[in-house]
DNA sequence: TGACTTGTTCAAAT
DNA sequence: GATTTGAACAAGTC
């Protein structure tokens, strides 16, 4: 599912394949994932326009326009971008098509619909109007810490939520949490200065690993919980197997040997 | 057949 | 007002 490493990687397949190339026409699909701006109003921004450079904060990618704005893309579970020939096999279904002057195809495709399309006209207005939190991969200690500290939610339900910090999901979460041998359902303000020292370097530590192997989850197979979910598995570190439980409404998996609940 | 999965938002509760 | 909780959403997999 796409996490930090992941919506990285679309930005950089994006700078690869789409920069300064003028669009032809635009498609939208009929879709009530569009935020903020009319399809015919996007459509009318899109059209002539070109791709100029992106950003990422969180989860969120944004496409810097030549002229007006941003293109903002959030890829919800299922989101995927494509860069086609016409020719090329190419998915059916999709939610946005941009055809370049070159011929070529640039889709938003998302199977399941919990994507996101926005235009913006600045991404610091975005990202304070919805309160989003820093990107996980740019705050500090100090401020990770004193966010973290005061929040009395399991530490992994702290660690997804995105208005505290922006990139981590359920499965970052887990590897995360295995890697310090915290259980996911500490109480994220009853936690230590040294934990969260911990939390915070294994969170960076697996983010920048992540990306510079291209969000690649094989080749993150050190990283015990990250492919591997389910319960019953040996952990790597003791004797004790892993468990399954709902925490934040979402699966997670710990081992409960190693990994200690603090309350 | 149906339980389970994901990220985000929203409304209700504290 | 701030924070927490949990339901809702879609559709693919097992």
């Amino acid at each position: 599912m796409p996490e930090l490493p992941e919506v990285e990687r679309f930005k950089n397949f994006v700078d690869r394949t789409s920069l300064h190339q003028k669009i032809a026409f635009a498609k939208l699909a009929e879709t009530d994932r569009l935020f903020d701006i009319s399809a015919k109003d996007l459509i009318h921004i899109l059209e002539g326009n070109e791709f100029e450079d992106t950003y990422r904060h969180g989860k969120f990618l944004f496409i810097r326009l030549k002229r007006k704005g941003y293109l903002m893309l959030h890829f919800g579970m299922t989101g995927e971008l494509y860069y086609r020939d016409p020719d090329e096999k190419s998915p059916k279904v999709y939610v946005l098509l941009i055809r370049f002057e070159n011929g070529r195809n640039f889709l938003f495709a998302d199977s399941r619909g919990f994507g996101m399309i926005a235009w913006v006209h600045s991404i610091e207005e975005f990202i304070k109007k919805r309160g989003y939190g820093e990107d996980a991969l740019l705050i500090d200690q100090d401020s990770f810490i004193r966010l973290f500290r005061k929040r009395r939610v399991a530490i992994k339900t702290a660690l997804m939520n995105q208005n505290i910090i922006a990139g981590i999901g359920n499965e970052f979460s887990d590897a995360i949490l295995f890697q310090t041998k915290i259980h996911p359902l500490s109480n994220s303000g009853k936690l230590t200065i040294d934990q969260f020292t911990d939390i915070f370097h294994a969170m960076k530590k697996i983010l920048k690993e992540s990306v510079s192997h291209d969000a690649d989850r094989n080749k993150l197979n050190h990283y015990f919980l990250l492919n591997q979910r389910q319960a019953g598995l040996a952990c790597p570190r003791c004797e004790g197997k892993t468990e399954w439980q709902t925490i934040g409404g979402r699966s997670s998996y710990f081992c409960p040997s190693c990994q200690k609940s603090y309350q």
